[in-house]
DNA sequence: AGCCATATGGTAGTCACTACCAAAATCCTA
DNA sequence: TAGGATTTTGGTAGTGACTACCATATGGCT
């Protein structure tokens, strides 16, 4: 790895460092990317080469923590269905899990701003479009308008039960494990303790 | 009703009338607000009176559907919760049945703009907290904690419902019944016909 | 050292959006 | 129905995110 790289790594933390910094005391909306471009000492055009937008300075920590899931997904050995959903949870967990001051400086941001939030969903949307995409290839069945169907409704229980563990594991820090809510969940979920609207008709 | 309060409506309407026109034809990014003022022939600052941002003209019919739906929610008499989830679901699904185009329009702008995009995530996800919000007054127990992870699973569960009913719905229109596919989907999460990662530990 | 590729900073411009003010339209009452 | 109070409107000026573009500087290689 040349001198080059290794200075654009430097770079882009060194930017988001900034960012969130000036977000933390300032408020979102009360920073500008041209304080954070100063602070980093960049100019505002170097910036944007680094992040897409002012909400990519936030998201990308999460951004890659997915991305980086379904990667490793994809590569995982054939399992079946319900071990493969509790695989990649637990794998999304704990990249999180890694950096939590990273993911609840985040969520804060989403909370105080709606174009964070805005970004954040659509980023979790994404995510989920990408895991069912690497479900369906799992699923048997040659109904291809069922399958997509039935990844689509997993790769959603999956980022339901994600989305849920992480709010509760921010809201309440240290007082919880991230794996050992996600199984709570996924308990409840198999178990009927979260009860499932059925149909009575026949 | 005044003579003011119908104009106000007429000014609504012609307004996201013509943004839509202008969207199906220039698409979201290449039509600027200016464009839409002119249109409809009022001043932009009139426009952004009525209408919050660019997004929100696309998104104020969605909008509208599930804000309705969990008031109706809110005030329907108590019942056992798969029951409620199944009500909520059907009635989001009314109210959007009611305006198939508007729908599909809305969910090929979401799709050909990123920003959209966000801005829809983040109205189902306002949603989704509404529903858990009104779910939590409905279910017993005292540990609101665990009250407040099993509301907001549920109403994850419900959104995740929907989302994919409409997805199937906008793309392959008028082969199939929302209420019906509804159905379906249920019976797959209650039945197990999408296996719930369970946990195997004690 | 000197050449090539790439990274950077600055400029100028577009567009969404806000704050504000003066004029017009609507309404209410004497 | 005239006139004043209130709401609605259109315009102006400005901020800030973001883009396209170009000249310069910097690291990589022979």
């Amino acid at each position: 790895m040349g001198l080059r790289e290794v200075k654009r790594e430097r770079t882009r933390r060194l930017i988001a460092d900034k960012a969130f910094e000036l977000f933390s005391d300032n408020g979102f909306g009360r920073t500008t990317v041209e304080q954070i471009a100063a602070a980093a000492e960049v100019g505002p055009s170097t910036l944007y080469r680094y992040f897409p937008t002012k909400e990519g300075l936030v998201l990308e920590f999460v951004d890659d923590c997915l991305a980086d899931a379904v990667d490793w997904f994809h590569q995982q050995p054939s399992m079946e269905l319900p071990d493969g959903l509790r695989a990649v949870i637990e794998r999304v967990l704990e990249q999180l899990e890694a950096n939590p001051d990273r993911v609840r400086a985040v969520f804060d941001l989403a909370e105080q701003n709606g174009s964070v939030s805005a970004h954040l969903n659509e980023l979790i949307w994404r995510f989920r479009n990408d895991l069912a995409d690497v479900l369906i290839r799992r699923l048997p069945g040659d109904d291809l308008r069922n399958l997509e169907f039935v990844a689509a409704l997993s790769a959603g229980i999956a980022m339901n039960v994600i989305e849920n563990v992480v709010r509760v594991w921010v809201d309440h820090p240290g007082t919880v494990d991230a794996k050992t809510l996600a199984r709570q969940a996924m308990r409840l979920l198999s178990s009927g303790g979260v009860p499932l609207p059925g149909t009575h008709d026949a």
